[in-house]
DNA sequence: GTATGATTAAAACGATTGTTTGAAACCAGA
DNA sequence: TCTGGTTTCAAACAATCGTTTTAATCATAC
């Protein structure tokens, strides 16, 4: 049960389908709307495969998110790695380790074909669920890649203190885990989208800059003479750089 | 049944503390994972006094749903409205208009006494949440406020496509909606976090508005020979204004 | 006080939940 | 072909689910 030695019969595929239905189901209904019954159903399977390949349906979940995860985690920091290689030395740029991060992301969430996508969702959906193992299970999984990321922002962005990054980092994790979970919600509620899924990531990663290299606010910033004109400055011509003439 | 004539006798005292009850565990458990007999048996109500006052456990969602986002789209609309009435003919700049939009949700967040924080996370976690009765009620309460809120930015940057603002305003709800909902997950995640609530506001503040003044991206820019040069001043001196010298 | 309508109470309804059981089927190696 | 271990299968387990039913209790108007 718990040694896990595949043989090399069909197991693996009873097991995959189990996984790959689950993904879909536990995206589409969340962990307590999906059952046993509904996932062993459409998979195919009889329902006491899913309890004896998995235990139970709390590890079920855990295998379903460990999964991509893992493949996630791994192209995260292989991508950080690949830019502190390359710039020896020499401070990353924001922009570039802002790609490094989300970059993955969206390129797993643009997979509509292997469930990418369907899992990017069930990421975002998860991170807001409250349930207490599968919080734990998010923090364990993301504590070690987002802290190298806050790492790396702080040393591309001294001055600024590692709070804020924490911060902003979030924010932007939030931005981004909304606009692949939560496109249909913003297609129902809004008249003219365009909703290429090609443009989302430029759309997003500007965004996301934006936002990063946003003034830090008045209570918070260092009191620096050239922040405090920037600031003002920013806030009187308002708006996008597009709108200016 | 659906008379709705309060006598005066203490029904409401039952009515609201189910809701009041509701409204945490929801939040807390999500919808199917929270039963009918936890909502009652933490009330102190019985169990048959659910249905008879809200017929359904969905109808009870949206009950509890609908108290707080009438108030808080009642604000979102009074904000608005007296921002064009105060600038008359003036074009509104865009951070004072996203004041309005998102300065009632974080007041409401910031009420943690009388389960404005609750809600405000029950909010977040219901954008994403897929079942699909919450996902229709979610569209058409929303719809409205948005598509006004939307018009005030698309006036207010003009040359700035309608779908690039509304693309922008999802993606600050996610950010908000996380840095509201999401705080519990960061702080598990995270080592060095400042978390006074008092700053949350001004902090997601500055970076909404540094997302929303970002360049436009090359392929959506509209081709005028100023918004391209900006563009790529942006590029070069990268990261947050404050660490500028 | 009695009648009336609204509210609460205890109990039960059928359906569905996650999980377990024990036997059948399968597949490799000897 | 027999053997040992892995996987599948139908069936059942106790528990919990949302909802309904029926009677008791309450406050109020006549």
């Amino acid at each position: 049960m718990d040694t896990q030695s595949q043989t090399g019969t069909d197991t693996r595929d009873t097991r995959e389908r189990i996984l790959d239905v689950a993904e879909v189901l536990f995206t589409e209904h969340g962990f307590d709307g999906t059952s046993m019954r509904m996932i062993t159903g459409q998979a195919g399977v009889n329902l006491a495969a899913a309890n004896y390949h998995f235990g139970t349906k709390e590890a079920l979940f855990q295998a379903v998110f460990q999964r991509r995860i893992e493949q996630l985690n791994r192209a995260r920091v292989a991508a950080l790695a690949a830019l502190e290689a390359e710039a020896n030395g020499v401070p990353l740029k924001p922009s570039r380790i802002l790609e490094g991060f989300f970059g993955p992301a969206l390129a797993m969430a643009a997979d509509t074909e292997h469930g990418g996508h369907t899992f990017m969702r069930l990421l975002g959906r998860t991170y807001t669920e409250p349930t207490q193992f599968v919080r734990r299970f998010m923090a364990e999984e993301y504590a070690d890649v987002m802290n190298r990321y806050a790492d790396a922002l702080y040393k591309a962005l001294p001055g600024v203190p590692v709070s804020e990054i924490l911060w902003r980092l979030h924010f932007m994790m939030g931005a981004v885990s909304y606009a692949i979970s939560g496109i249909d919600a913003l297609k129902l509620a809004v008249r003219e989208l365009d909703d290429d899924p090609a443009k989302l990531g430029p759309r997003l990663m500007a965004f996301l800059l934006g936002g990063l290299r946003a003034p830090l606010v008045e209570s918070l910033r260092l009191h620096t003479p050239a922040t405090a004109a920037r600031s003002e400055d920013a806030d009187a011509n308002d708006g996008p750089d597009a709108t200016h003439a």
